[in-house]
DNA sequence: CTATGTGAAGGGGTTCACAGCC
DNA sequence: GGCTGTGAACCCCTTCACATAG
């Protein structure tokens, strides 16, 4: 899914030998964070792996057997202590400090995840928004100014930015990586419906909403043709006479 | 991911005997279908797996494995017909014709996805906005008028929805999807960052924003980390004296 | 006695490599 | 000869069940 995962042995040999934590667990990580931030919230100090699981909206042997990747964090007959836990998570992600990140393409889209809270909330810090649009230059964008899409570089260079956010129409997606690429970035989030060529090194992640849908729309029909069938047979257990 | 791969078994015994394409490979359809559309526009009437599978950013044998899934649809020593696949996986996927959904939430990102012609090309047909604020009553948005919550099983029943789009803040989230599961919806793609408890049955995609910059950031963070290693090491392999 | 942490078993998905068909 | 379709090997992830620690 990203550049790492089908681009291994960049040349960077030894699989970091400090830990290596499953793919599949990193997706979950950020889940955990959250729960644990709500947890929090409602001022609860501690939790079993079955409460977090259960706040996750995952089964408690994949939450004990993710967090053992990290460390002993828990305490066995006891549970999880939430602050410490939530900020061993943080720092496994790399979110203890605030990362900045530009969106290049200021469109109905891009202005959504510009003022975009979650974003801001958790470990991220929008400190550009770049547009081509000449109609686009000079507007204020939850609070920030856009820019030419020229300055992209002179950007990424100032505020030391490794993470880029694409929302251009697919067309021009393309191009905006590549720019992003030259310009330093190595971790872009494509919003844009297109598949990205990046260089070895470069993370990317996809998030397309028409693929979403039709992911629901073959269980939908399935469900439909199930039903169908259901009416067809009467029941469908060993009626067998 | 969706509330069928957690609630198996809910009553349907027999796993549709048709034919069940495995979930990655169902993941993976609609990328094939919008890289042959690709194709097509290019007036490309025919293509090999290997350039498909360029065009749609997988290996070549990936893509042959999940095309088997459905049928022979290729033609060996020659490669396969453009029109003639794309059709075939459309109707697997269920969208031969379109699908009324519904979008809750028109805040910048419900807006913006009301406006992202995306939804609509291929498959889908946005049939209602609803909202719960007063003050977006009788606006319009993207041609359609934003209606009251409350008409939500309503207009379910007339369109005949069964997809439903979440776009509210986390802590409304719940609330629609129960009432959206009381007025019929079985499908729903949400994107507040909140875990949805629904009942079996009823699928749920998730779409999380800061998800998925925080697994960029981790990535981020090892990519530094292996950075300094190699200042610290120089060369990393076979060094052993 | 309770709840974590974890080897081991089981299931899915990806990749390989070649048989099969044009 | 060329490219598809697919069994088999491989690898990763999930789940189970229990040893382990408090």
């Amino acid at each position: 899914m990203t550049a790492r995962s089908t681009n291994t042995g960049e040349g960077s040999g030894a699989q970091d030998p400090h830990r290596d934590i499953p793919e599949a667990t990193v997706a979950r990580l950020p889940v955990y964070l959250r729960a644990l931030t709500s947890l929090a919230e409602r001022n609860i100090a501690s939790c079993s792996s079955e409460e977090l699981a259960t706040a996750a909206g995952v089964n408690s042997a994949k939450l004990r057997k993710d967090l053992s990747y990290l460390g002993s964090y828990g305490t066995r007959g006891v549970g999880y202590d939430v602050d410490y836990l939530s900020y061993q998570i943080a720092r496994e992600i790399g979110v203890t400090h605030d990362w900045p990140v530009i969106i290049v393409g200021i469109g109905n889209l891009g202005q959504a995840l510009a003022n975009f809270s979650g974003f801001s909330s958790r470990g991220f810090r929008t400190v550009a928004l770049l547009d081509a649009a000449e109609q686009m230059q000079g507007r204020t964008v939850a609070g920030l100014e856009v820019r030419p899409f020229a300055d992209l570089a002179e950007i990424v260079a100032a505020e030391q930015v490794s993470i880029g956010v694409i929302s251009v129409p697919a067309t021009a997606a393309q191009d905006v990586a590549d720019a992003m690429v030259e310009a330093g970035i190595s971790s872009i989030l494509n919003f844009a419906p297109a598949v990205l060529n990046v260089p070895p090194g470069v993370d990317v992640r996809k998030v397309d909403l028409s693929i979403e849908l039709q992911i629901l729309a073959y269980h939908e029909s399935r469900k439909a043709a199930e039903a169908d069938e259901t009416v067809d047979n009467g029941s469908e257990e060993g009626i067998t006479a």
